[in-house]
RNA sequence: GGUCCCAUCGUCUAGGGGUUAGGACAGCAGGUUUUCAUCCUGUAAACCCGGGUUCGAUUCCCGGUGGGAUCACCA
Protein backbone atom coordinates (compact mmCIF):
# COMPACT_ATOMS: atom_id res chain seq x y z
CA UNK A 1 0.00 0.00 0.00
CA UNK A 2 0.81 3.34 -0.72
CA UNK A 3 2.14 4.96 2.13
CA UNK A 4 3.20 8.51 2.12
CA UNK A 5 4.11 11.21 4.88
CA UNK A 6 4.35 14.82 5.76
CA UNK A 7 7.26 15.71 8.69
CA UNK A 8 7.05 19.30 9.78
CA UNK A 9 8.99 20.17 12.78
CA UNK A 10 6.93 22.65 14.52
CA UNK A 11 8.96 26.06 14.53
CA UNK A 12 6.57 28.69 13.44
CA UNK A 13 4.64 29.40 10.72
CA UNK A 14 3.56 27.31 7.61
CA UNK A 15 5.75 27.49 5.23
CA UNK A 16 3.82 27.85 1.35
CA UNK A 17 6.93 25.16 0.28
CA UNK A 18 5.44 22.91 2.68
CA UNK A 19 2.08 23.36 1.30
CA UNK A 20 3.62 22.15 -2.23
CA UNK A 21 5.05 18.43 -0.47
CA UNK A 22 1.90 18.51 1.22
CA UNK A 23 -0.18 18.82 -1.88
CA UNK A 24 1.76 15.90 -3.29
CA UNK A 25 1.94 13.52 -0.42
CA UNK A 26 -2.21 14.01 -0.96
CA UNK A 27 -2.41 13.50 -4.08
CA UNK A 28 0.07 10.58 -4.27
CA UNK A 29 -1.97 8.61 -1.67
CA UNK A 30 -5.54 9.30 -2.70
CA UNK A 31 -4.37 8.61 -6.32
CA UNK A 32 -3.45 5.12 -5.12
CA UNK A 33 -5.54 4.35 -2.35
CA UNK A 34 -2.83 4.55 0.05
CA UNK A 35 -2.31 6.77 3.29
CA UNK A 36 -1.29 9.90 4.02
CA UNK A 37 0.32 10.31 7.46
CA UNK A 38 1.67 13.61 9.20
CA UNK A 39 4.56 12.99 12.03
CA UNK A 40 5.79 15.87 13.92
CA UNK A 41 9.28 15.78 14.00
CA UNK A 42 9.89 18.43 17.33
CA UNK A 43 13.00 16.75 18.67
CA UNK A 44 14.63 20.35 18.30
CA UNK A 45 13.70 21.75 21.81
CA UNK A 46 15.57 24.90 21.34
CA UNK A 47 13.32 25.57 18.28
CA UNK A 48 10.18 24.26 19.14
CA UNK A 49 7.30 26.80 18.87
CA UNK A 50 4.23 25.58 20.98
CA UNK A 51 1.18 26.50 18.68
CA UNK A 52 3.57 25.65 15.32
CA UNK A 53 1.24 22.46 15.22
CA UNK A 54 -1.87 23.81 16.06
CA UNK A 55 -1.39 26.34 12.63
CA UNK A 56 -0.67 23.76 10.77
CA UNK A 57 -3.45 21.80 11.23
CA UNK A 58 -5.65 24.54 10.90
CA UNK A 59 -3.65 25.32 7.17
CA UNK A 60 -4.09 21.73 6.48
CA UNK A 61 -7.70 21.89 6.87
CA UNK A 62 -8.23 25.03 5.34
CA UNK A 63 -6.78 23.92 1.79
CA UNK A 64 -8.32 20.27 2.78
CA UNK A 65 -5.41 18.28 2.39
CA UNK A 66 -6.37 16.22 5.93
CA UNK A 67 -3.88 13.30 6.65
CA UNK A 68 -5.23 9.92 7.76
CA UNK A 69 -2.87 9.23 10.39
CA UNK A 70 -1.38 12.35 12.31
CA UNK A 71 -0.85 12.99 16.53
CA UNK A 72 -4.44 14.68 16.10
CA UNK A 73 -6.29 11.57 14.59
CA UNK A 74 -3.93 8.85 15.61
CA UNK A 75 -3.51 5.66 13.97
CA UNK A 76 -1.86 2.49 13.88
CA UNK A 77 1.63 3.57 14.11
CA UNK A 78 1.16 6.22 17.10
CA UNK A 79 2.71 8.29 19.05
CA UNK A 80 3.29 10.52 15.71
CA UNK A 81 5.30 12.97 18.03
CA UNK A 82 8.82 12.22 17.89
CA UNK A 83 9.54 13.89 20.87
CA UNK A 84 7.51 10.91 22.65
CA UNK A 85 9.20 7.97 20.35
CA UNK A 86 12.86 8.38 22.21
CA UNK A 87 13.37 5.22 23.46
CA UNK A 88 12.71 3.64 20.05
CA UNK A 89 15.65 6.06 18.60
CA UNK A 90 17.82 4.80 21.60
CA UNK A 91 17.02 1.16 20.87
CA UNK A 92 17.99 1.45 17.21
CA UNK A 93 20.86 3.44 17.61
CA UNK A 94 22.77 0.90 19.65
CA UNK A 95 21.67 -1.39 16.97
CA UNK A 96 24.22 0.85 15.10
CA UNK A 97 27.04 0.87 17.86
CA UNK A 98 26.77 -2.98 17.84
CA UNK A 99 26.92 -3.23 14.15
CA UNK A 100 29.86 -1.12 14.40
CA UNK A 101 28.02 1.33 12.74
CA UNK A 102 28.18 4.01 14.37
CA UNK A 103 30.16 5.36 17.14
CA UNK A 104 30.35 7.40 20.67
CA UNK A 105 31.87 11.09 20.33
CA UNK A 106 32.97 12.61 23.19
CA UNK A 107 34.29 15.78 21.26
CA UNK A 108 33.66 19.03 23.19
CA UNK A 109 31.67 22.05 20.93
CA UNK A 110 34.80 24.01 21.48
CA UNK A 111 37.00 21.71 19.74
CA UNK A 112 34.23 21.22 17.00
CA UNK A 113 34.47 24.80 16.51
CA UNK A 114 38.04 25.27 16.21
CA UNK A 115 38.57 22.45 13.81
CA UNK A 116 35.63 24.05 11.52
CA UNK A 117 37.77 27.04 11.43
CA UNK A 118 40.58 25.60 10.92
CA UNK A 119 39.30 23.67 7.85
CA UNK A 120 37.80 26.95 6.58
CA UNK A 121 40.77 29.06 6.48
CA UNK A 122 42.77 26.61 4.89
CA UNK A 123 40.04 25.99 2.04
CA UNK A 124 38.89 22.72 3.08
CA UNK A 125 35.36 21.72 3.38
CA UNK A 126 34.37 21.45 7.05
CA UNK A 127 33.44 18.02 8.22
CA UNK A 128 34.39 16.30 11.48
CA UNK A 129 37.80 14.88 11.88
CA UNK A 130 37.05 11.76 12.50
CA UNK A 131 38.52 11.93 16.27
CA UNK A 132 36.57 9.76 18.06
CA UNK A 133 36.21 7.02 15.47
CA UNK A 134 38.73 4.78 16.63
CA UNK A 135 38.20 4.62 20.18
CA UNK A 136 39.23 1.28 21.76
CA UNK A 137 36.42 -0.31 23.82
CA UNK A 138 38.04 0.92 26.88
CA UNK A 139 38.46 4.06 26.04
CA UNK A 140 34.84 4.38 25.67
CA UNK A 141 33.67 2.52 28.74
CA UNK A 142 36.18 5.05 30.51
CA UNK A 143 35.06 7.47 29.25
CA UNK A 144 31.53 6.86 29.85
CA UNK A 145 32.33 5.94 33.82
CA UNK A 146 33.13 9.69 33.84
CA UNK A 147 30.15 10.59 32.88
CA UNK A 148 31.65 12.91 30.04
CA UNK A 149 29.11 14.35 27.34
CA UNK A 150 28.87 12.69 24.00
CA UNK A 151 26.94 12.13 20.64
CA UNK A 152 26.72 9.32 18.58
CA UNK A 153 28.14 9.33 14.89
CA UNK A 154 27.11 7.75 11.94
CA UNK A 155 30.20 6.02 11.15
CA UNK A 156 30.40 6.27 7.03
CA UNK A 157 31.82 3.74 5.15
CA UNK A 158 35.58 5.09 3.31
CA UNK A 159 36.20 4.94 -0.15
CA UNK A 160 32.55 3.91 -1.56
CA UNK A 161 30.42 5.35 -3.88
CA UNK A 162 26.85 5.85 -2.40
CA UNK A 163 23.91 5.78 -4.93
CA UNK A 164 21.02 7.55 -4.16
CA UNK A 165 17.99 7.20 -6.78
CA UNK A 166 15.78 10.30 -7.29
CA UNK A 167 12.41 9.55 -8.94
CA UNK A 168 12.53 12.44 -10.82
CA UNK A 169 16.31 12.99 -11.20
CA UNK A 170 17.75 9.04 -11.43
CA UNK A 171 20.94 7.63 -9.84
CA UNK A 172 23.08 9.94 -7.92
CA UNK A 173 26.53 9.15 -6.43
CA UNK A 174 28.30 10.76 -4.08
CA UNK A 175 31.94 9.70 -3.24
CA UNK A 176 31.77 8.54 0.66
CA UNK A 177 34.95 10.80 1.13
CA UNK A 178 32.23 13.76 1.18
CA UNK A 179 29.67 12.78 3.23
CA UNK A 180 30.81 13.84 7.20
CA UNK A 181 30.04 11.36 10.32
CA UNK A 182 26.62 12.44 10.95
CA UNK A 183 25.93 13.20 14.34
CA UNK A 184 22.36 10.63 15.07
CA UNK A 185 22.00 10.83 18.77
CA UNK A 186 22.24 14.40 20.58
CA UNK A 187 24.18 15.09 23.62
CA UNK A 188 20.40 15.57 25.49
CA UNK A 189 19.63 12.15 24.24
CA UNK A 190 17.26 13.27 21.71
CA UNK A 191 18.02 11.82 17.96
CA UNK A 192 18.63 13.89 15.05
CA UNK A 193 16.51 13.74 11.99
CA UNK A 194 18.63 12.20 10.12
CA UNK A 195 18.19 9.10 12.75
CA UNK A 196 14.48 10.02 13.87
CA UNK A 197 13.34 10.26 10.27
CA UNK A 198 14.53 6.89 8.75
CA UNK A 199 13.76 4.99 11.63
CA UNK A 200 9.96 6.56 11.91
CA UNK A 201 9.71 6.23 8.14
CA UNK A 202 10.93 2.51 8.31
CA UNK A 203 8.52 1.62 11.44
CA UNK A 204 5.85 3.54 9.75
CA UNK A 205 5.85 1.37 6.54
CA UNK A 206 6.48 4.75 4.35
CA UNK A 207 6.59 3.79 0.88
CA UNK A 208 7.23 7.55 -0.43
CA UNK A 209 9.37 10.04 0.87
CA UNK A 210 8.39 13.40 -0.98
CA UNK A 211 10.42 15.91 0.84
CA UNK A 212 12.24 19.66 -0.06
CA UNK A 213 15.24 19.36 -2.71
CA UNK A 214 17.30 20.70 -0.16
CA UNK A 215 17.70 17.37 1.49
CA UNK A 216 19.13 15.64 -1.38
CA UNK A 217 22.61 16.74 -0.36
CA UNK A 218 21.73 14.66 3.01
CA UNK A 219 20.04 11.71 1.38
CA UNK A 220 23.20 9.51 1.12
CA UNK A 221 23.17 9.87 4.82
CA UNK A 222 19.90 8.21 5.01
CA UNK A 223 20.97 5.64 1.97
CA UNK A 224 23.42 4.30 4.47
CA UNK A 225 21.46 3.99 7.58
CA UNK A 226 18.39 1.64 5.53
CA UNK A 227 21.67 -0.27 4.40
CA UNK A 228 22.94 0.03 8.04
CA UNK A 229 19.04 -1.73 8.96
CA UNK A 230 19.03 -3.97 6.26
CA UNK A 231 15.86 -2.21 5.37
CA UNK A 232 14.07 -1.84 1.81
CA UNK A 233 14.49 1.78 1.00
CA UNK A 234 11.49 3.81 0.15
CA UNK A 235 11.14 5.88 -2.90
CA UNK A 236 12.54 9.04 -2.76
CA UNK A 237 11.44 12.23 -4.27
CA UNK A 238 12.88 15.64 -4.01
CA UNK A 239 10.57 18.48 -4.92
CA UNK A 240 11.82 21.04 -6.66
CA UNK A 241 12.88 24.05 -4.56
CA UNK A 242 9.83 26.78 -4.97
CA UNK A 243 12.07 30.42 -5.79
CA UNK A 244 11.76 33.96 -5.38
CA UNK A 245 11.88 36.03 -8.75
CA UNK A 246 15.67 36.65 -7.97
CA UNK A 247 15.95 32.66 -8.93
CA UNK A 248 17.06 32.28 -4.76
CA UNK A 249 15.02 30.09 -2.71
CA UNK A 250 11.58 31.38 -1.79
CA UNK A 251 12.60 33.49 1.61
CA UNK A 252 10.31 35.72 3.77
CA UNK A 253 12.36 38.88 3.03
CA UNK A 254 11.88 38.63 -0.70
CA UNK A 255 8.15 37.36 -1.20
CA UNK A 256 5.39 35.83 0.86
CA UNK A 257 6.37 32.33 2.76
CA UNK A 258 3.95 32.54 5.39
CA UNK A 259 0.20 30.34 4.67
CA UNK A 260 -1.05 32.98 6.82
CA UNK A 261 -0.45 35.92 4.81
CA UNK A 262 -2.10 34.57 1.77
CA UNK A 263 -4.93 33.64 3.84
CA UNK A 264 -5.16 37.60 5.12
CA UNK A 265 -5.30 38.47 1.90
CA UNK A 266 -8.07 36.90 0.54
CA UNK A 267 -6.52 34.04 -1.54
CA UNK A 268 -8.68 31.10 -1.98
CA UNK A 269 -7.15 27.77 -1.00
CA UNK A 270 -8.48 26.28 -4.40
CA UNK A 271 -6.74 28.93 -6.30
CA UNK A 272 -3.13 28.33 -4.48
CA UNK A 273 -3.52 24.60 -4.75
CA UNK A 274 -4.13 24.99 -8.52
CA UNK A 275 -1.55 27.52 -8.89
CA UNK A 276 1.14 25.20 -7.29
CA UNK A 277 0.01 22.32 -8.96
CA UNK A 278 0.67 23.06 -12.05
CA UNK A 279 4.52 24.26 -10.47
CA UNK A 280 6.57 21.55 -12.36
CA UNK A 281 3.78 19.68 -13.83
CA UNK A 282 1.35 20.58 -16.83
CA UNK A 283 -2.05 18.83 -17.24
CA UNK A 284 -2.30 16.52 -19.86
CA UNK A 285 -5.09 18.61 -21.70
CA UNK A 286 -2.93 21.59 -21.09
CA UNK A 287 -5.73 22.92 -18.56
CA UNK A 288 -4.73 26.04 -16.44
CA UNK A 289 -7.55 25.63 -14.37
CA UNK A 290 -8.22 22.81 -12.79
CA UNK A 291 -9.63 21.38 -9.24
CA UNK A 292 -7.86 19.01 -6.22
CA UNK A 293 -10.29 16.29 -7.71
CA UNK A 294 -8.92 16.28 -11.08
CA UNK A 295 -5.27 16.73 -10.14
CA UNK A 296 -5.44 14.16 -7.72
CA UNK A 297 -6.77 11.47 -10.79
CA UNK A 298 -4.23 12.83 -12.79
CA UNK A 299 -0.89 13.91 -11.36
CA UNK A 300 2.11 11.70 -11.69
CA UNK A 301 5.24 12.12 -9.25
CA UNK A 302 7.06 10.82 -12.46
CA UNK A 303 5.84 13.96 -14.59
CA UNK A 304 7.58 16.62 -12.33
CA UNK A 305 9.76 18.86 -13.63
CA UNK A 306 13.31 18.42 -11.45
CA UNK A 307 13.85 22.80 -12.34
CA UNK A 308 12.98 25.11 -9.17
CA UNK A 309 9.75 27.24 -10.61
CA UNK A 310 9.49 30.92 -9.47
CA UNK A 311 6.38 31.46 -7.38
CA UNK A 312 4.85 34.13 -9.37
CA UNK A 313 2.04 35.75 -7.42
CA UNK A 314 0.94 38.12 -10.25
CA UNK A 315 0.01 34.98 -12.05
CA UNK A 316 -1.59 33.41 -8.93
CA UNK A 317 -3.45 36.98 -8.56
CA UNK A 318 -4.62 36.36 -12.02
CA UNK A 319 -5.83 32.90 -11.42
CA UNK A 320 -7.50 33.86 -7.95
CA UNK A 321 -9.21 36.34 -9.98
CA UNK A 322 -10.09 33.33 -12.00
CA UNK A 323 -11.68 31.68 -9.39
CA UNK A 324 -13.93 34.09 -7.88
CA UNK A 325 -15.30 35.20 -11.25
CA UNK A 326 -15.73 31.92 -12.77
CA UNK A 327 -15.72 29.34 -10.59
CA UNK A 328 -17.15 29.97 -7.23
CA UNK A 329 -21.07 30.76 -7.18
CA UNK A 330 -22.42 34.09 -6.06
CA UNK A 331 -23.82 32.33 -2.54
CA UNK A 332 -20.19 30.85 -2.22
CA UNK A 333 -18.57 34.19 -2.72
CA UNK A 334 -21.17 35.59 -0.43
CA UNK A 335 -20.07 33.24 2.51
CA UNK A 336 -16.03 34.01 1.83
CA UNK A 337 -16.28 37.50 1.46
CA UNK A 338 -18.03 37.97 4.59
CA UNK A 339 -15.31 36.80 6.63
CA UNK A 340 -13.03 40.15 5.01
CA UNK A 341 -15.49 42.44 5.21
CA UNK A 342 -14.61 45.06 7.72
CA UNK A 343 -17.40 47.76 6.68
CA UNK A 344 -20.55 48.01 8.06
CA UNK A 345 -22.47 46.04 5.13
CA UNK A 346 -25.76 44.41 5.77
CA UNK A 347 -25.49 41.06 4.05
CA UNK A 348 -28.79 41.90 1.99
CA UNK A 349 -26.88 45.15 0.69
CA UNK A 350 -23.70 42.36 0.44
CA UNK A 351 -25.67 40.29 -1.66
CA UNK A 352 -26.87 42.60 -3.83
CA UNK A 353 -23.66 43.99 -4.68
CA UNK A 354 -21.97 40.65 -5.08
CA UNK A 355 -22.42 40.59 -9.35
CA UNK A 356 -21.28 44.23 -9.29
CA UNK A 357 -17.68 43.31 -7.68
CA UNK A 358 -16.81 40.10 -8.26
CA UNK A 359 -15.01 40.67 -11.51
CA UNK A 360 -13.18 43.50 -9.73
CA UNK A 361 -11.92 41.61 -7.11
CA UNK A 362 -8.76 39.91 -7.57
CA UNK A 363 -8.52 38.51 -3.63
CA UNK A 364 -11.25 38.66 -1.48
CA UNK A 365 -9.81 41.15 1.17
CA UNK A 366 -9.83 44.33 -1.71
CA UNK A 367 -14.21 43.84 -0.99
CA UNK A 368 -13.56 46.57 1.79
CA UNK A 369 -11.92 48.87 -0.53
CA UNK A 370 -14.53 48.35 -3.23
CA UNK A 371 -18.13 48.90 -1.15
CA UNK A 372 -16.28 52.35 0.55
CA UNK A 373 -18.98 54.17 -1.69
CA UNK A 374 -21.30 52.34 0.29
CA UNK A 375 -20.67 53.65 3.46
CA UNK A 376 -23.76 56.64 4.64
CA UNK A 377 -20.46 58.60 6.30
CA UNK A 378 -19.31 59.26 2.96
CA UNK A 379 -18.35 62.56 2.15
CA UNK A 380 -18.18 63.91 -0.97
CA UNK A 381 -15.38 66.27 -2.22
CA UNK A 382 -16.12 68.75 -4.46
CA UNK A 383 -12.96 69.53 -5.62
CA UNK A 384 -12.81 66.22 -6.98
CA UNK A 385 -16.57 67.20 -8.82
CA UNK A 386 -15.37 69.95 -10.07
CA UNK A 387 -11.87 68.48 -11.78
CA UNK A 388 -14.15 65.68 -13.39
CA UNK A 389 -16.95 67.91 -14.77
CA UNK A 390 -14.49 70.61 -16.05
CA UNK A 391 -17.41 72.36 -15.51
CA UNK A 392 -18.15 76.03 -13.29
CA UNK A 393 -19.91 75.89 -10.10
CA UNK A 394 -22.98 77.39 -11.40
CA UNK A 395 -22.98 74.94 -14.64
CA UNK A 396 -22.87 71.68 -11.99
CA UNK A 397 -24.83 73.01 -9.20
CA UNK A 398 -27.67 73.68 -12.14
CA UNK A 399 -27.52 69.94 -13.27
CA UNK A 400 -27.19 68.69 -9.77
CA UNK A 401 -30.72 70.43 -8.99
CA UNK A 402 -32.32 68.70 -12.10
CA UNK A 403 -30.71 65.31 -10.66
CA UNK A 404 -32.25 65.71 -7.94
CA UNK A 405 -35.52 66.60 -9.05
CA UNK A 406 -35.58 63.85 -11.84
CA UNK A 407 -34.48 61.32 -8.77
CA UNK A 408 -36.32 62.74 -6.04
CA UNK A 409 -39.86 62.22 -8.61
CA UNK A 410 -38.31 58.22 -9.72
CA UNK A 411 -40.90 55.64 -7.72
CA UNK A 412 -39.70 52.95 -9.36
CA UNK A 413 -36.03 52.75 -7.93
CA UNK A 414 -34.89 50.48 -10.22
CA UNK A 415 -31.69 49.90 -12.24
CA UNK A 416 -33.89 50.28 -15.23
CA UNK A 417 -35.75 53.54 -14.15
CA UNK A 418 -32.54 55.29 -13.04
CA UNK A 419 -30.43 54.79 -15.68
CA UNK A 420 -33.55 55.85 -17.68
CA UNK A 421 -33.79 59.15 -15.39
CA UNK A 422 -30.07 60.00 -16.35
CA UNK A 423 -29.83 59.05 -19.66
CA UNK A 424 -33.27 61.93 -20.35
CA UNK A 425 -31.62 64.58 -18.25
CA UNK A 426 -28.69 64.10 -20.41
CA UNK A 427 -30.45 65.59 -22.97
CA UNK A 428 -30.82 68.48 -21.51
CA UNK A 429 -26.61 69.33 -21.40
CA UNK A 430 -26.26 68.70 -24.56
CA UNK A 431 -22.77 70.81 -24.28
CA UNK A 432 -21.64 68.32 -21.69
CA UNK A 433 -19.29 65.78 -22.68
CA UNK A 434 -20.60 62.56 -21.89
CA UNK A 435 -17.31 61.35 -20.01
CA UNK A 436 -17.60 64.34 -17.97
CA UNK A 437 -21.41 64.59 -17.59
CA UNK A 438 -21.42 60.30 -16.25
CA UNK A 439 -18.26 61.20 -13.88
CA UNK A 440 -19.72 64.16 -12.56
CA UNK A 441 -22.70 62.00 -11.09
CA UNK A 442 -20.61 59.06 -10.50
CA UNK A 443 -18.38 60.93 -8.42
CA UNK A 444 -21.11 62.85 -6.30
CA UNK A 445 -23.28 59.64 -5.53
CA UNK A 446 -20.50 57.56 -4.69
CA UNK A 447 -17.76 59.50 -3.72
CA UNK A 448 -15.08 57.92 -5.96
CA UNK A 449 -14.04 58.17 -9.27
CA UNK A 450 -13.56 54.69 -9.70
CA UNK A 451 -16.56 52.50 -9.02
CA UNK A 452 -18.65 49.27 -9.78
CA UNK A 453 -21.39 50.36 -12.86
CA UNK A 454 -22.84 53.57 -11.94
CA UNK A 455 -26.68 52.62 -12.29
CA UNK A 456 -26.42 49.44 -10.25
CA UNK A 457 -24.72 51.26 -7.44
CA UNK A 458 -26.89 54.28 -7.26
CA UNK A 459 -29.82 51.72 -6.88
CA UNK A 460 -27.91 49.40 -4.30
CA UNK A 461 -27.79 52.56 -2.05
CA UNK A 462 -31.00 53.98 -2.21
CA UNK A 463 -33.06 57.14 -3.06
CA UNK A 464 -32.21 58.39 0.29
CA UNK A 465 -28.95 58.81 0.41
CA UNK A 466 -28.40 59.49 -3.01
CA UNK A 467 -30.54 62.04 -2.65
CA UNK A 468 -28.76 63.35 0.40
CA UNK A 469 -25.04 62.83 -1.27
CA UNK A 470 -26.47 65.13 -3.92
CA UNK A 471 -27.77 67.95 -1.48
CA UNK A 472 -24.95 67.88 0.52
CA UNK A 473 -22.81 68.89 -2.77
CA UNK A 474 -25.76 71.50 -3.90
CA UNK A 475 -24.67 73.43 -0.62
CA UNK A 476 -21.04 72.92 -0.97
CA UNK A 477 -21.65 74.93 -4.30
C1' G B 1 35.80 26.46 -1.54
C1' G B 2 33.99 20.84 -1.61
C1' U B 3 29.73 17.96 -3.07
C1' C B 4 25.22 17.64 -5.55
C1' C B 5 21.09 19.47 -8.56
C1' C B 6 19.22 22.34 -12.64
C1' A B 7 19.01 24.98 -17.75
C1' U B 8 12.75 26.51 -23.94
C1' C B 9 9.79 33.71 -24.30
C1' G B 10 10.45 38.39 -18.32
C1' U B 11 7.56 34.22 -15.47
C1' C B 12 4.90 29.14 -15.37
C1' U B 13 5.40 25.65 -19.08
C1' A B 14 4.24 22.12 -23.90
C1' G B 15 7.15 19.75 -27.32
C1' G B 16 10.96 16.77 -29.07
C1' G B 17 16.14 14.47 -34.24
C1' G B 18 13.25 17.34 -39.70
C1' U B 19 7.67 22.03 -36.17
C1' U B 20 5.75 28.71 -38.92
C1' A B 21 8.99 25.95 -31.50
C1' G B 22 2.52 25.76 -28.98
C1' G B 23 -0.29 27.66 -24.60
C1' A B 24 -0.95 30.69 -20.00
C1' C B 25 0.43 35.08 -16.87
C1' A B 26 2.67 39.68 -17.32
C1' G B 27 3.76 43.61 -21.45
C1' C B 28 2.22 46.40 -25.70
C1' A B 29 -1.76 47.86 -29.45
C1' G B 30 -6.81 47.89 -30.71
C1' G B 31 -12.30 46.78 -29.80
C1' U B 32 -16.67 46.65 -26.27
C1' U B 33 -17.81 49.98 -21.94
C1' U B 34 -20.11 56.59 -18.70
C1' U B 35 -15.11 55.06 -14.63
C1' C B 36 -12.40 50.82 -12.98
C1' A B 37 -12.61 45.96 -14.12
C1' U B 38 -14.40 41.97 -17.10
C1' C B 39 -14.69 40.23 -22.05
C1' C B 40 -12.82 39.93 -27.30
C1' U B 41 -8.90 40.57 -31.12
C1' G B 42 -4.07 41.34 -32.45
C1' U B 43 1.27 41.92 -31.34
C1' A B 44 6.22 41.46 -29.44
C1' A B 45 9.06 37.83 -26.79
C1' A B 46 12.68 31.76 -25.90
C1' C B 47 15.48 26.57 -27.21
C1' C B 48 22.87 29.37 -22.47
C1' C B 49 27.70 28.41 -25.22
C1' G B 50 31.25 24.99 -27.62
C1' G B 51 32.35 20.32 -29.42
C1' G B 52 30.67 15.28 -30.79
C1' U B 53 26.85 11.61 -32.91
C1' U B 54 23.75 12.24 -37.30
C1' C B 55 21.90 13.50 -43.86
C1' G B 56 19.91 16.74 -40.05
C1' A B 57 20.25 18.96 -33.65
C1' U B 58 16.69 23.13 -29.60
C1' U B 59 15.92 17.74 -28.72
C1' C B 60 20.93 12.49 -27.67
C1' C B 61 26.35 12.49 -25.52
C1' C B 62 30.58 15.21 -23.48
C1' G B 63 32.73 19.72 -21.82
C1' G B 64 32.18 24.68 -20.41
C1' U B 65 29.21 28.75 -18.59
C1' G B 66 25.41 30.35 -15.61
C1' G B 67 21.98 29.70 -11.66
C1' G B 68 20.61 27.07 -7.27
C1' A B 69 20.93 23.90 -2.95
C1' U B 70 23.89 22.07 0.84
C1' C B 71 28.19 21.46 4.00
C1' A B 72 25.27 22.12 12.90
C1' C B 73 24.64 18.12 18.89
C1' C B 74 18.35 22.63 12.97
C1' A B 75 15.00 20.25 10.51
Amino acid sequence: MVHTRFAPSPTGFVHIGSIYSVLLDFAVARKNHGKFTIRIEDTDRNRYVADAEAKLYEAIDWFGLQEDESSRKGGKFAPYHQSERLAVYQEYVQKLITSGNAYYCFCTTERLDQMRKDQQKSGKPPMYDKHCRNLSAEEVKANLDKKIPYVIRLKVPENIDIEVNDLIRGKIFFPSKDVDDQVLLKSDGFPTYHLAAIVDDHLMEITHIIRGEEWLPSSPKHVLLYQMFGWQMPVLFHTPTLRNPDKTKLSKRKGHTNVGWYQDQGFLPEAILNFIGQLGWTHPEGKEIFSLEEFVQLFKLEDVSPAGPVFDETKLRWMNGKYIREILSEDELFERIKKYLTLAISDQQLKKVIPLIKERLEVLSQVNDLLQFLLPEQQIDVELVKKQSKKTEEEIKKLLIDLQEALQTDEEWTVQSIELDIRNLKASYPDWGGRNYFMTIRVVTTAFPVTPPLFESIEVLGKELVLKRVESVINKL
